[in-house]
DNA sequence: GAACTCATGTAAGGGGTTACATGATTTA
DNA sequence: TAAATCATGTAACCCCTTACATGAGTTC
């Protein structure tokens, strides 16, 4: 139940409508919180019944553009979430039981999702790098961009990771029996 | 949509009733796919309809336990399963959009979260550590074994990524801003 | 026989995904 | 004016979570 916050965060960054928040999120919050534009429509009307954004019709843009910001309550609002504690989120991963299922009746493709993984991992990576680069090197960080970078060097690790485990895997897979 | 697949699995590795899976999801498979019994019981009851697995009445057991095994045809589908790829799951973490929210917000109390979640973090890490020790050290393995080894790793690395996250984080929260 | 555990379910509700709908504006 | 894009939604479905229900054995 964090899409809300999600948005007031990107709200606060920088007001706009709908879509641009579809827009953003799949370059930034959205890599650790994905919303759909359909989610994203339903949640702003709540969080505007709520008294926590307004919007206002955009001037000089077409149709029925909608530009959004948050309001003093919903700023109180995210304050407190921020302050709240939660447990980390379960794991669920087909790959993990797919590995065990391989395990358990001998080969049968796993090294297939593997290499598939491999792949989507490793561009992830070379994303996250690029913005890296772009973001964050070569100058003095303030205390609000080093967070952020903490937040991509998540990614950053949680990516490496993943890659690591497929290619220890697929190491694995193509390794003789021991004697 | 993995849960059926977790369940036969599980089910080859040992037949056994519904609330018996339940127990020992809750230290195993569950880990990276997590389910409770009310679930269980409905996919079983679905695979049953499929023709995947087949129930017998337990004998010398109170009440209406029955006891699960899966099928040839079920074996077949796992395999045909295990032999497809899928993209990764998405990321989806409360404590990173916290931070996001603190480095907009100013401090929010984000500390409160991350102090949580590393104590959670490294219960899981021991717990994992423990099962290591148990299960998978001092002894040849087998090439199953070495597999369920590696799933066991690669949740060994997720915690203890996670809380490297969270000290890195709370070192930064208590830093002095840079001159 | 009352309380507890074992064992199997049913029901309600929420968040997320996918597919579809609709109107307005720009572009060819 | 036809097609493409912008912009905002609706509806159906699925999985998961939480709370509750029920019967059968065991223990005090």
């Amino acid at each position: 139940m964090s899409l809300p916050h999600a948005l007031l965060t990107s709200l606060l960054e920088r007001p706009c409508s709908g879509l641009d928040l579809a827009r953003r999120f799949d370059r930034s919050i959205g890599f650790f919180w994905p919303a759909s534009h359909q989610q994203i429509y339903k949640e702003l009307g709540r969080l505007e019944q709520a008294g926590w954004v307004a919007s206002t019709a955009a001037e000089g843009a077409r149709g029925r553009k909608k530009i959004y910001q948050v309001l003093p309550a919903g700023r109180d609002e995210l304050r407190r979430w921020t302050g709240t504690a939660e447990d980390p989120p379960p794991l669920r991963d087909a790959l993990l039981v797919r590995l065990r299922a391989e395990a358990v009746l001998g080969p049968a493709g796993v090294a297939g999702d593997l290499r598939h993984r491999l792949e989507r991992h490793r561009r992830q990576l070379a994303l996250y790098r690029e913005i890296e680069q772009r973001d964050f090197s070569g100058r003095e960080l303030s205390r609000a961009e080093r967070l952020q970078y903490l937040v991509l060097q998540s990614g950053l690790a949680t990516e490496a990771q993943q890659a690591a485990l497929c290619e220890q895997a697929l190491e694995l897979l193509s390794a003789p029996e021991p004697d």
